[in-house]
DNA sequence: TTTAAATATGAAAACGTTTTCACAAAAATT
DNA sequence: AATTTTTGTGAAAACGTTTTCATATTTAAA
């Protein structure tokens, strides 16, 4: 466990010397950068990150918030995340809030100790009045989450579209029923997919049915549940708009296990675009979400930040969504003709 | 952004007995405690984590190798890490290797930049010669992936009797062609599993055919591959091996685009217990590995190695796994009979 | 009472870097 | 040849903690 010390009594030289070497400073002469160089080989030496961190007053590290990262959604993100911080340099810490504000709200302390230069939120718990002291700390950038109160960069999905596509297209297959199945009453994500929900049912004069909302739905469990619940209806919908490709594959499996046939019983769209679309049978209609564009890009905003030091200042960058038909929605006769 | 010497200020006490506040020293009254926290809150000073891991030499941080996090089981095992990690109050630092041995030894520099307090390798993509020498600097744990010469903890599952169990079951449907589909040359991992495969085989009687091997497989997309050139043998096997639930789907769904129906045509096992087993038709027959009890037990004994300092030991934890049989190795009306 | 032990506090050193400042030598400019 | 600029180097301070040691006071034991 060698020191710059140690370093600079090898050489002879001085322990600034030895950093100006490790940090490519000028001033110093080919023979002692040779020098300090074999010493270093010599001895194993690397500098301590704790101390540079110190003393430079940054870690090189981020913090990622999710919710759970098994979710594929969320996984892909990570991936794409954790990639573009290694190319610029950066290391991630992963938080999984696991949907607890309590959880949330202690790992932002990271960013008050100073454990990370930056928070990427890609999950959001709290109301933005408890996160927002936390900027006097660090940069805190917004990502696929979003809201209307914080004043920080914003990396988003056009989340009122999303829903808007695949409702249309749900409608213009001829669907007048159709229920909505999405997760989270707290994040805007869901909210603005549940707007652009309606927009295309009001476009072509069809009204929300509050009977056919189900808003507590994450995952293939749920998705299955959802079905069971749907189908005791009174009058129950003939197509479903659902928040992700796990739920549509939930409700699918459930459905097809009731001897439904999908898409004629029951259209079903999904959200993500995940492997799991191309996979049953049929194939799930989906919206894709470019993860690792936004990834990228709030990973290039929130170094961009931490280094100007100025993020208190909204800006929104969005991304488009895309709608993929596939099978789940449009019967196979209809789709080859 | 205040220091220590701020509350010390503040309250008029000295640095020392601010610290052993923060630290729950004992020998400290009680009405300066009261003063110290007082003004700690008032100042909403909150330690600096760089300078307390300098001091202290640690960080609380514990580095988690895998080849990718969206692959199903690792993003299940990172899942699993970080909640037992944070339940013994340490980060969780990700380092997806992407399966290049150069990315993993960059990673390993955390070890020696102290950046890190230890390492979990889900992953191995160096020979063992080339991670040994990191031990100097701090614990590594294998967890899943092992290596005999490694002498370190290693926690893992029983993979040649996974590969044992499933094969046999297949055997026992009455396949005597079986093809072995698994991915990774250089994992153990793969290789146990080809031995259990092989064990089965031989105490059966029957012989490896070579041209019913495939070593590459490691997701959805190969399983659809793998599928396409096994119909292309000569005398193509009727049943399947696979190293990973993923490739069995990739295989399943491929399979029913060409009209083969599973399991009468062609019996396929997979491996993982992912969710995507029960969601497809049929559900796919495979084996449970637990994950969550091999993390726990990984981060229980990384934390353990950390502060005894001795972990140049092996100690092997072997988790046993379990076959899950369903539809795709067993017809529906055998099941049900 | 005297002495020993327990309690309470602070000054200063240490952890391992980087940077500021000072200064000297060499090179370039007058 | 005198002066300025560039190049090369080191001592010491700084980053923000924790801990060791010293010391003073209070309490308990003799």
């Amino acid at each position: 466990m060698s020191t710059i010390e140690d370093v600079a009594k090898l050489t002879g030289l001085s322990r600034t010397t030895v950093s100006r070497v490790i940090n490519n400073h000028p001033y110093v002469s080919e023979d002692k950068r040779k020098l300090v160089i074999e010493a270093m080989n010599k001895l194993g030496y690397v500098p301590n990150s704790s101390a540079r961190s110190l003393r430079n007053q940054k870690t090189d590290v981020i913090a990622l918030f999710v919710p759970r990262i098994t979710n594929p959604f969320f996984s892909q993100l990570v991936e794409s995340t954790e990639i573009a911080a290694a190319d610029h340099g950066y290391q991630l810490i992963i938080c999984q809030t696991r949907y607890s504000p309590e959880k949330e709200l202690n790992y932002m302390n990271l960013l008050k100790t100073k454990q990370v230069d930056g928070v990427i939120l890609a999950s959001l718990q709290n109301d933005w009045e408890k996160i927002e002291p936390f900027l006097d700390y660090g940069p805190i950038v917004l990502c696929n989450e979003f809201e209307d109160r914080a004043n920080v960069p914003t990396v988003k999905l056009d989340q009122v579209y999303g829903g808007y596509i695949a409702t249309k297209h749900l409608i213009e297959q001829g669907h007048t029923k159709i229920a909505y199945c999405c997760g989270g009453y707290r994040s805007n994500v869901a909210k603005s997919r549940e707007i652009g929900f309606r927009q295309a049912l009001s476009e072509h004069k069809l009204s929300f049915d509050e009977r056919y909302a189900f808003r507590d739905a994450f995952n293939i469990a749920d998705g299955k549940r959802v079905f069971q619940k749907m189908i005791t209806l009174p009058d129950p919908p003939t197509a479903v708009f659902t928040g992700s490709d796990e739920v549509a594959a939930g409700i699918l499996s459930e459905a097809r296990k009731h001897g439904y046939r999908v898409p004629e019983d029951l259209a079903i769209v999904g959200f993500d675009n995940q492997a799991i679309t191309e996979l049953m049978d049929p194939m799930i209609t989906t919206v894709h979400q470019p993860v690792k564009e936004m990834a990228q890009k709030a990973v290039d905003i929130i170094v961009e930040k931490i280094q100007s030091r100025k993020y208190r200042k909204k800006e929104i960058y969005e991304f488009p969504l895309q709608l993929i038909v596939r099978e789940s929605t449009v019967s196979k006769k209809l789709a080859k003709a």
